[in-house]
DNA sequence: GTGAAAGCGCTAACAG
DNA sequence: CTGTTAGCGCTTTCAC
């Protein structure tokens, strides 16, 4: 390809020419190494500003053989989880120089596998979350993807660390906090059956009910929404249950306004609770006991076991965990004619 | 830099030799080119299926001068807003094979420039969210980062299109709206002054003045939280409307909330409306009215209008602005002993 | 239709 | 400390 059409944008070698040194000096001078003399590379300097030069990082990542730039794959942008992680990991990337590339793979998971591929080229390496995608397919897709960092779940595979959010542990302390108020039995308002994290809520609850053997948790199917949680009324009052969690702050706040409707007091005769610890949740009425999780720091730390994969540190924790905490509000209390006792 | 460790990933000239040609067959098989031989190009096509070839797109950008990624400047990436545009930009040029790279600046606008140039270097192109840079920045910026489309504002640099949301448009309506209704006194009860679009609502409001010149029209402080718009209950109160045009959503279920605990009726005693329309908006007591702005789909057109800069077409519209349409829901009605009379 | 070879813009080993 | 030079992996012109 002989000829090309000559491009304005000024490039190393003007600055060269301009400076009267050769291209390996400036290349030493933009990137701040020691070993030239300090008037050589004031005159480089210069003549780099003045021409406004800025290297072209196109070139760079080519010959050093990286880009700074790492992907996160991402199920659906408009979920208010992935938002987090992304931006989590962005700004921690960012402390570091590195930038994020988006892969949104808008729920199609056919799609995913390739998309992260994609990105991974591009990249040094890829966050990826895919809560829908087979862990056989994923174990087959890891290898090509590392340095590879899972998000909200594991996979044998070696060398590939995970964050994840401990759903399972938030709705734990959640169902202990009722317990602890003397409730008896426990209805579980289920999220969608698809959802890898009602999956894990279940998980939990099974743990409480393996320490609780003498509180009730029964389980009702529901959805994720609003509208979900305020058609779960009724279930919920047949339930004989006298504390309710709902799958998330969403669900949650559709049952209390439709427990309000009905003139069921809350926590007076009901006591609810939520998940995520969505901002609203604090100016419901009552506000919202809720548990919530600490997304954004997972996000965060994706980006650090990025780093330790990047940078060739040993790695510590293949697996980092974040547990909710929970936030007491007024939708939970002791139950009718029930004395604040405890058990733990 | 003579020898360097051999890297393992296998490269076009690997499927070359597999196949038994040159380099450009391959480059031309792999990209399509119809001017191969049908049986050579099969033979490439299976030798890189063989060794899983995959062309890197770091080399292929260099060559062709190209990335197919742009940028996404963003202030904040946890502001729905920016998630929004962010997702439609990233949507829109998914369809046409582009990826997006994430630049956000965590409110830090003496880095916007740095961070967009860097972002431009590393993009065929710029989508620019800064709705705080001073207009004389983005001047002397704009020449430098395009092609480049700006969201929620415009310049009179050349070739500089813009997506812009009127929001004026839709808080006239809102106001057009309680005037219909027969409110004849309206309270605007503003957002944060630095707002950008806050002072959108103000010119919309200035017009709507005009146009209705018998409606007094007044203008509260506040600001943009659920707390803010609590708190504004006694301005409400003492300005004597009895059509609230809040700032947005948030601080309108805040003003709700007190006016609720203070025993005044919505929409009988004052109409209330919101902004944004975020999913909480239909399940607020009452349902409130609000404008909702099209977001995504401005996110989508900033595409659009980037592909036309990239792909060199005419453009057609070089400000393309997005109206928020109303939603009437039941926080408004017809002021207290008044009947449903109309003006238009 | 196919291949040789010259870049794209920059880095880094090597020699001085 | 500085320059020469050989790539990084791919595309594309030019000549066959």
């Amino acid at each position: 390809m002989a000829k090309r059409a000559p491009s304005n944008r000024i490039g190393i070698s003007d600055v060269a020419a301009k400076a009267g040194v050769s291209l390996a000096t400036v290349s030493r001078v933009m990137n701040g190494n020691q070993s030239v003399d300090p008037k050589i590379a004031a005159r480089v300097q210069s003549a780099a500003a003045e021409l406004k030069y800025q290297p072209n990082p196109i070139g760079r990542n080519l010959a050093r053989g990286k880009t700074e730039t790492i992907g996160v794959v991402v199920p659906d942008l408009g979920n208010p989880t992935f938002q987090t992680v992304l931006r989590g990991v962005s700004r921690a990337a960012a402390q570091d120089g590195y930038r994020v590339l988006i892969a949104d793979s808008s729920e199609v998971s056919s799609e995913e596998a390739i998309l992260a591929g994609e990105a991974r080229r591009r990249c040094d390496g890829v966050v990826l979350c895919a809560p829908r995608m087979s862990a056989a397919e994923l174990e087959e897709l890891a290898p090509s993807l590392q340095p590879m960092v899972l998000v909200n779940r594991t996979t044998n595979v070696p060398n590939s660390p995970s964050v994840m959010i401990d759903y399972g542990k938030g709705i734990q302390d959640l169902a202990g906090h009722l317990a602890d108020l003397g409730h008896t039995r426990i209805a579980y308002v289920a999220g969608p059956a698809s959802s890898a994290s009602n999956a894990l809520r279940l998980v939990g609850l099974e743990k409480f009910s393996r320490t609780h053997p003498h509180i009730e948790v029964v389980h009702l199917r529901n959805g994720s929404t609003f509208e979900d949680g305020y058609e779960s009324a009724n279930d919920v009052l047949s339930s004989g249950a006298t504390g309710i969690l709902a799958f998330n702050d969403l669900t949650a706040m559709g049952l209390l306004s439709s427990l309000n409707e009905r003139g069921i007091r809350v926590p007076e005769d009901i006591s609810v609770t939520g998940f995520d610890d969505i901002p609203f949740a604090r100016y419901t009425t009552p506000p919202l006991t809720t548990a919530a999780a600490p997304i954004m720091e997972a996000g965060e730390q994706a980006w650090a076991q990025m780093r330790e994969l990047l940078f060739g540190n040993a790695i510590t924790e293949a697996v980092r965990v974040f547990e909710p905490h929970i936030v007491v509000r007024g939708s939970t209390g002791v139950p009718h004619g029930k004395d604040s006792t405890a058990e733990s």
